[in-house]
DNA sequence: TTGTGTGAAAGTTTTCACAGCA
DNA sequence: TGCTGTGAAAACTTTCACACAA
């Protein structure tokens, strides 16, 4: 297959795969089968080959995938291997977890720069960043940052983002509970963390 | 159609489409087209339609839905008619946000404990609860709480899940980034959110 | 008129089953 | 023998086009 008409379902469970094979590493293995890897996923392995077939042959018949040879391929797919810079804009509640969170390291971001309104925030060091007054937002563009998190409340959170997309930002991770709209060539995600939590009662008996 | 064979993609949509009344319920709109619906969804009128028809007729040919009919309507379908009591284990940096969110309010949701295993923090109320032990767990049983937030350390989170599932938790929202396994019968939704910042770079150019 | 509701077609994603390589 | 890689079938989801009700 290689490389076209690739399922955004799969895109979605590259990054899966890959922290699963971080886990992997840390435990010291070196190799890993497609259905080693479904249990820790919860993927099924044929889901699991099919997935990495649109990209290639990464793995060994007999023995599997190599584990460091497998995440610097999906690293590269997602294009992880380079190091990215990230700002956050909202350093209220939410965005201060943000800054504290641990886990983005792994993939390689960086949070470079924070923003906030609040005069009483600005110019305060949070989790070893100096808060920037969001007026200066367009500084952006020459810290080569091209990916934002939005932790605005709702009613800010559409003309933080034209801010972005004019100080040169090309992706987006929206908090704030608002569909947000943007140029086709700017992607955004939207984390709304009560819309997963309204679901869950549909399905419980 | 009427409520058989309904896709999860459907399922998955009716919290935003809730989310949208709420909004224009605040406007003191009372009545909205689905091509009204979609502009601010960013899902399509025929999509829209589509979604509300597996459950049955909501709208009016020529004027279109009654805003506070419809928004009661998808909170039925959700099971969101009814107030749903949440326990929160877990009171670090994302716990403590998650503890202030004003967005699960307009859904039903109730945070009404909280549970942390730091010494430090038994017995401090944040945001108004009292963090609690997190050996006291099973208490949750007899305080009808059915839902979770799980947003401990990645070591801890499958063991504070089966935990929760023995004190009687149906639903569970786990923040921590890893896959966590339960019964079939307890339904999990996780969210990682430097799963979805790594999907970023894919898309941008 | 205007805008819903819905079968049928088109498109996408998952599942299956197995050939074939180490 | 064990496990990958992949066409083809099945399942699911979106899109279309239009009948029909207010």
């Amino acid at each position: 297959m290689r490389y076209r008409n690739i399922p955004s379902e799969t895109i979605r469970r590259l990054p899966i795969y890959l922290r699963a094979l971080h886990i992997l590493k840390r435990q010291n293995k070196t190799t890993i089968s497609s259905s080693g890897l479904s249990e820790i996923v919860a993927v099924n392995s044929w889901q699991v080959r099919k997935d990495f077939s649109y990209f290639g042959a990464f793995g060994k018949r007999g023995s599997g995938y190599d584990i460091d040879e497998l995440a610097k391929q999906i690293s590269k797919i997602l294009k992880l291997h380079t190091r990215h810079r990230v700002a956050l804009v909202g350093v209220g509640n939410l965005g201060s977890a943000v800054l504290a969170y641990p886990g983005f390291e792994p993939y390689g971001f960086d949070i470079v720069a924070a923003y906030d309104s609040d005069p009483k925030k600005i110019g305060k060091k949070i989790h070893g960043i100096t808060v920037e007054n969001i007026s200066e937002l367009r500084g952006l563009r020459k810290d080569k940052i091209d990916l934002a998190l939005i932790a605005v409340p709702e009613s800010a959170a559409q003309q933080i983002a034209e801010q972005l997309v004019k100080a040169g930002v090309k992706g987006i991770l929206n908090f704030s509970p608002r569909h947000i709209q943007v140029p086709k060539r700017i992607k955004v995600f939207t984390i709304d963390i009560a819309m997963d939590l309204a679901r869950l009662p549909f399905y419980i008996a």
